[in-house]
DNA sequence: ACCATAGTTCGATAATAGTTGAACTGTTTG
DNA sequence: CAAACAGTTCAACTATTATCGAACTATGGT
């Protein structure tokens, strides 16, 4: 049903409030969740990872930001489609999201 | 007027959203912060800076706060009076405290 | 089947952070 | 003024993160 996953994501209630915290103190990262607040978007599209990085870079900066349980990071074509995890957040830190994602 | 300082501060404007999400990642860091919600208090009295660890790693623990706009450390007799800059902090990322401090 | 695309993973190295003891600074108390 | 108190600063060390090239994996297109 699911499309191939193979990565692992926490479940809702693991995520831990200080590694979404450290997830999202870091610039690049930061600007990446900016991004997907407009909607779902592939990895190969997002301005925000600086497409002249080496692509282990980026594909790190993604995994930090999917193992805090900050985003969903699933097989699309030969794309990883990359979605927020809003509701999963808002659940487990209400008016966390919202207040990051105006600064 | 004010009580010696000495120790830098940042202005209100200068308060980073990413330098503040990382002070606020580190479980020793949350947990002063948690308790410095009640209301300010001095160092010597904080249960959340282990009073096992030694001085220099409190002191540090503080320091990353103190820098990021998280907290003042102001003199107050011979100790360091610790509170939470709750308004500088609303007025940059409104919403971001009140949900950090829930969780 | 073959090749290109879009990543992941691994291993090495670089950069950043955290911990600690010792020496130092400023403040209160005797 | 001297000792005690409360912390800061410094320097060395450890630990965690980040970056990146190279090899690998999976999918789609021809």
């Amino acid at each position: 049903m699911v499309a191939n996953e193979k990565l692992p994501h926490p479940d809702r209630e693991d995520i831990e409030l200080t590694s979404v915290l450290f997830a999202l103190s870091d610039e690049a990262r930061l600007a990446l969740v900016q991004q997907l607040k407009e909607g779902p978007m592939d990895m190969a599209n997002c301005s925000a990872l600086d497409p002249n990085a080496p692509k282990s870079t980026r594909s790190h900066q993604v995994k930090v930001l999917r193992e805090a349980g900050v985003i969903v990071s699933e097989l699309h074509g030969r794309n990883r489609r990359l979605t927020l995890r809003r509701e999963d957040i808002d659940s487990r830190f209400p008016g966390l999201l919202e207040s990051v994602l105006r600064g």
